[in-house]
RNA sequence: GCCCCCGUAGCUCAGAGGACAGAGCAACUGCCUUCUAAGCAGUGGGUCGCGUGUUCGAAUCACGCCGGGGGUACCA
């Protein structure tokens, strides 16, 4: 990465300065180098401003000191003093050219990293509970969690991905019971529908399939009997459903961890027990709480109610004491969404109460989706339920154009996920304007191998235009991005790479022809070109967008037409 | 009441204390006989919700207000 090497060179020139005596010598800082702001320059450090008042020296004076005494490096053209104490770091043209091969050298891995070393982080996402369909703010978890896990891996993380299916408990009771609901009316035949139950259409046509499947088998059984079953058949039934919807977007895990197996293997009631031990837990009013015991969090919330079932927070606590102590996860990540936030602070206390170090747990939590069709709030909408649903609307609009909402905007913003936008292939969706770029690379390549034109053999040394040298100082960006987006947790910063990238070669491309007459710079182009594809395609495979090497215009296939 | 997120261009949003605040879309003006015009170039557009404070320096940090959203179950 190149501010590794800015950061490696900086540290030389304050020893170097130190040695000659123009710099006293500093306690450890930040180097802080980073991408600068100003045009003049591409990377800038504020080390002088931050040392200014420890060395007691004003920012200025330290940075010409530094600056100074630093070694020539072909790396860097200039490196200088500027503003109020900025050392700026100018990268020399020529060696920017060279790292077009190294981009195609390191071809598909271009942009990883081993900054994870290889650390074991589990991923949870999206954890809905299987009562039914999922909804595109479902999704919205679920592409987050996926890309979140694509990145963490690219970054060098042994990543686990792993979906938690909340398989018991009352909601699943409840659903077990609408369905035997429904399974009767299918009949004809008229058995309670629960109060709270599940209403949803899905529910009733489950019903149906159920009735034709086996006719009036169940209905003659008691139904404390069936019961179990029927639950059993819901969840499957929805659990179904989720996986489709979910592979529809590409989007697959390495395990589904039943709740219900925690219950069962006992490691819920051992986990009470070993908290009750440790102080955490006391009995009242007939049922058992787990009690955090610190001052600022003095909530107490049930793990055991007094009908004697367990909690929700009771097999939480379980499968993380699972996660951490049983799999040895260093880490674990959990995405869900924004209205389970309450339950973050609870985990931690859990996590304290436990002894695990709560550094170790991490949520990301996605705000709200709301889904705009014609400009209304679904919500508000007649059409209120055509687009609620996740699977419609990846149906309507694909899953490139999915995912690539659902990642757009950082998971603390709420984000309005416009649908008839979504769908348009034009220039007001972003999505197709990354991957029209990667196809139009592909299509000058295409050209070049017709015209039998090798781009070996030639010398970077050739791409010197601005246009291209600024284009390439993006791809070197890269690599930092996606170590950025590991460490800060944020898939949205991809999208925005990837949209600056796909506009510079699109303004190169309009002012520099790639293929000419002159063969030196047609061969250094055409290098330029495939490595600008191959970092489009790579971050397009870590949002888990396709890069297609071919898109017609449907305006242009109409017009070819005619 | 308490907890979490948000408030930046007409709209949707980026901006992990730094240099003149950015992008996409929308609006307006140009550009296809030449590698894909799903594109490019240009123009206009801002009290960074408000107020105090910390700092050499604040959209960014702290505190207090004002707006919007979500949460606050012996649901999961």
């Amino acid at each position: 990465m190149v501010t590794g090497k800015i950061e490696a060179f900086l540290k030389d020139a304050i020893e170097a300065a130190q040695e000659a005596g123009t710099l006293p010598s500093i306690e450890s800082v930040e180097l802080g180098v980073e991408k600068s702001r100003v045009e003049e320059s591409d990377y800038s450090s504020t080390l002088p401003m931050r040392i200014a008042r420890a060395v007691g020296a004003s920012p200025r004076e330290i940075a010409t000191a530094i600056v100074n005494a630093a070694p020539a490096s072909p790396m860097l053209s200039k490196v200088g003093v500027a503003g109020p104490g900025f050392i700026n770091f100018v990268l020399a043209d020529s060696w920017v050219a060279e790292q077009v091969g190294d981009i195609l050298g390191a071809g598909s891995k271009f942009g990883h990293s081993e900054i994870g070393e290889g650390q074991r982080i589990q991923v949870e996402y999206p954890s809905i509970n299987p009562t039914g369909p999922l909804t595109v703010g479902h999704g919205r978890i679920a592409v987050v969690g996926d890309v979140l896990s694509r990145v963490l891996a690219a970054a060098g993380y042994d990543i686990h991905r792993e979906y938690y299916v909340n398989d018991c408990g009352n909601q699943i009771r409840l659903l077990g019971e609408s369905l035997y609901s429904r399974y009767a009316e299918a009949l004809g035949e008229e058995a309670p529908f629960p109060p709270t139950g599940y209403k949803g259409e899905y529910v009733r046509d489950w019903g149906v399939e159920l009735a034709a499947a086996h006719g009036r088998r169940y209905l003659d059984l008691p139904q404390e009997e069936t019961a179990l079953e029927f639950t059993q058949i819901a969840i499957d039934n929805a659990l179904g459903q989720i996986r489709d919807a979910l592979g529809q977007l590409g989007i697959e895990f390495d395990e589904w961890f039943s709740e219900a197996q925690l219950h069962a293997s006992g490691d819920v009631s051992e986990s009470i027990e070993r908290l009750r031990e440790r102080g955490y837990v006391i009995e009242r009013a007939g049922a058992t709480w787990f009690t955090a015991g610190d001052e600022e969090n003095d909530q107490e919330n049930v793990l055991i109610k007094r009908t004697g079932d367990p909690t929700y927070l009771a097999s939480d606590i379980a499968y993380h004491n699972n996660k951490f102590v049983d799999r040895g996860f260093g880490s674990v990540i959990n995405v869900m969404g924004a209205d389970h936030h309450g339950h973050v602070q609870r985990m931690y206390a859990a996590m304290d109460a436990m002894a695990i170090d709560r550094e170790r747990l991490t949520f990301v939590l996605c705000q709200m989706v709301h889904v705009i069709v014609e400009g209304v709030p679904v919500k508000q909408s007649k059409r209120s339920g055509d687009f609620e649903l996740l699977s419609q609307v990846v149906e309507e609009i694909g899953p490139d154009a999915t995912r690539y909402f659902m990642i757009f905007r950082s998971t603390d913003s709420q984000m309005d996920f416009d649908v008839d936008l979504a769908m348009k292939k034009s220039d007001e969706n972003p999505v197709h304007k990354i991957r029209y770029a990667h196809a139009r690379i592909a299509s000058i390549l295409r050209k070049a191998k017709e015209s039998a034109i090798d781009m070996d053999g030639g010398s970077l040394d050739e791409l010197r235009q601005p246009e291209e040298l600024a284009l390439i100082r993006t791809m070197l960006q890269f690599p930092e991005v996606v170590a950025s987006a590991a460490r800060r947790l944020e898939p949205h910063q991809l999208p925005h790479f990837a949209l600056d990238l796909a506009g510079r070669f699109n303004s190169y491309y309009h002012v520099h022809r790639v293929i000419s007459s002159d063969k030196a710079v047609t061969k250094a182009r055409l290098r330029l070109a495939l490595a600008v594809k191959r970092t489009l395609a790579n971050a397009l495979n870590l949002m888990g967008i396709s890069a297609p090497e071919l898109m017609v215009r449907e305006d242009d296939e109409a017009s070819s037409l005619n």
